[in-house]
RNA sequence: GGGCCUCUAGCUCAAUGGCAGAGCUGCGGACUUUUAAUCCGUAGGUUCCGGGUUCGAGUCCCGGGGGGCCCA
């Protein structure tokens, strides 16, 4: 409380020093400089260089495709009226080639001194600067060349652009630049504009497909008195109305549950969550995940049920059901994914791994030996369950590529997951892996109040003993199910981990705006 | 957390310990069919930050920071 009041006080005081310090045009760049002499003209000649009054009727990818094809020097007689970042400037003379970039295309736009006038050239030669957004009107031609071509009877500028853009051939490279300018990125790399729709189509496709099988979608509170529903390190943060501590959730789980309990019979929520963790390739503090849970299915069920959104979802990212892999070459190459996924135990596939049979019934001692051997890392504390766990993940996650999922894991840690009939010893639960990287997992969901309060009774030992990820007893939740929750498949799915899976970038390309340190110049 | 790499003009990159440079961009000029337009001229620097060694440091050393890759 105290930290947080202190913590407020420092940024108020960051924000006033900061107001007083910046002085206009201090130390601007000379290309900067001249950018603001430029619209400091415009507006003396009455133009307002940030005006809403033109009103594109034109998509430039729209006029290619109705006039793809057309000779030489062909005048269609159609005019159109397209706005546009300037991208490229050629100035001959009494003529000017401009390229026009909106987010479907680009489109050259000529600018002839017997179309336009002397006094509108000369204002485009000299108060018109690349990455400036103008709005045209004129007439769809082709060049002598062929080029299709807008001829410009008018143009205003719709916003100027203070600020050079980056080297017109070579584009913004530096990867920490891309994604401090998100904005930048997607003006001069086509690659980064791609990415954005690409995984807009991947979301929608997820939903569209839960939405035709009947589930409904639904948001549960992100602001949570209680962390639970997985084990994760959580966000802290306060509520002053109640002077409280209030966790940013680490999962939906819980939730979503009491919507069960509450009748729904099919829900997902697509949503953020939020994990105080580290920050790489493949992890960010907040992150889009999946969650669906379906009355009087089980973890068989969500099996042929994610798949098929997968599925779905590359062909809404590619057109076919098929993933991208980065080759060592930097290009990428296509896999197929249509294919029937590999279904093993989790024992199964670290028996295969070793070399030897283990099961659950193999001994804390024996598997404590065969991680020495393999040189397995683990903590003297850890039960067998645990021990068995972390075998998985050391030997099963990284080597898998086509997708596969391993099912059956240790009861011990699956404190949300019902147990096997034919073997308590183990849940019904998988993980879904490809490529190294977990994709989901899923469980035939714990109901029984009873046995749910004994297993989440025992993670809160864990927590105050002192392991961070341990969840919280959430005496709500387990009240809802005392009311009863009807046997139900639950599963969750990462998003920008599915996404990386489609495409193969890393999680920093997959996100528009990964989290970076502010920038300290 | 450990190892390796990296940070120089708005952007992309050079520079044996010896005058900080090029291309693009910018500015001035020529050019009415260019398309990485061309040609002539010209401007632009806290070499990430702080110390140190040296006659002299972008370069070598120490410390710090940002970023990337690999490992745990």
């Amino acid at each position: 409380m105290a930290l947080i009041a202190a913590d407020e006080e420092r940024w108020a005081a960051e924000q006033a020093e900061k107001a007083a310090s910046e002085s206009p045009l201090a130390r601007l760049p000379e290309q900067e400089r001249v950018r603001r002499e430029k619209l400091a003209a415009l507006v003396e000649r009455g133009k307002d260089p940030f005006t809403a009054e033109f009103h594109p009727t034109d998509e430039i990818a729209k006029i290619r495709e109705e006039f793809g094809d057309l000779p030489p020097d062909t005048r269609t007689g159609r005019t159109v009226a397209i706005s546009g970042r300037l991208m490229r400037n050629r100035v001959s003379g009494k003529l000017v080639f401009g390229e026009l970039k909106d987010f479907t295309g680009e489109i050259q736009v000529m600018l002839s001194l017997g179309e336009v006038g002397d006094e509108s050239l000369a204002e485009w030669k000299h108060l018109v600067d690349l990455g400036d957004q103008l709005g045209v009107t004129g007439e769809v031609i082709t060049s002598r060349r062929g080029e299709l071509s807008v001829l410009v009877s008018s143009w205003v500028m719709t916003s100027k652009c203070l600020v050079p853009l980056p080297d017109k051939h070579k584009g913004l490279t530096d990867p920490e630049a891309r994604v401090r300018q998100r904005y930048v990125d997607l003006i001069v790399n086509d690659e980064a504009r791609q990415m954005l729709e690409l995984r807009s189509r991947v979301v929608r496709s997820v939903r569209e497909s839960l939405w035709r099988r009947g589930f409904v979608e639904v948001e549960t509170p992100m602001l949570q008195p209680i962390h639970g529903g997985a084990n994760a390190r959580p966000f802290i943060t306060h509520i002053n109305a109640y002077d409280m501590r209030l966790y940013m959730r680490i999962a939906p789980e819980l939730y979503l549950k009491k919507l069960l309990v509450g009748g729904a019979p099919k829900v997902f929520e697509m949503n953020r969550n939020f994990r105080n963790e580290g920050a790489d390739a493949t992890h960010n503090p907040e992150f889009t995940s999946m969650e669906m849970y379906d009355a009087y299915g089980d973890y068989d069920t969500m099996r042929v049920l994610t798949r098929d959104l997968i599925i779905e979802a590359a062909i809404a990212a590619w057109g076919r059901p098929v993933i991208r892999r980065p080759l060592p070459d930097g290009s990428y190459e296509e896999v197929d994914i249509s294919g029937e996924w590999a279904v093993m135990t989790l024992h199964e596939g670290i028996s295969s791994k070793l070399g030897v049979e283990v099961d659950p019934g193999t001994p804390l001692e024996e598997l404590r030996e065969l991680c020495r051997t393999h040189d397995i890392p683990f903590d003297p504390g850890w039960d067998a369950d645990q021990v068995t766990l972390e075998m998985y993940e050391h030997l099963c996650e990284e080597s898998t590529t086509m997708p596969t999922f391993y099912k059956d894991f240790p009861t011990g840690v699956s404190p949300l997951t019902r147990q096997k009939p034919s073997d308590p010893r183990v849940a019904e639960r998988w993980d879904l892996v490809a490529f190294g990287a977990e994709l989901g997992t899923a469980y035939t969901e714990l109901t029984d109040p009873i046995e749910q309060r004994k297993r989440l009774t025992d993670q809160s030992l864990l927590a105050a003993a002192g392991d961070v990820e341990a969840m919280e007893l959430d005496e709500d939740f387990l009240r809802a199910l005392e009311y009863g929750m009807p046997p139900t498949g639950g599963q969750g799915m990462g998003i920008d981990r599915l996404v990386m899976f489609l495409t193969g970038k890393n999680i920093r390309e997959t996100l528009l705006f990964p989290i970076v340190r502010p920038d300290q110049r």
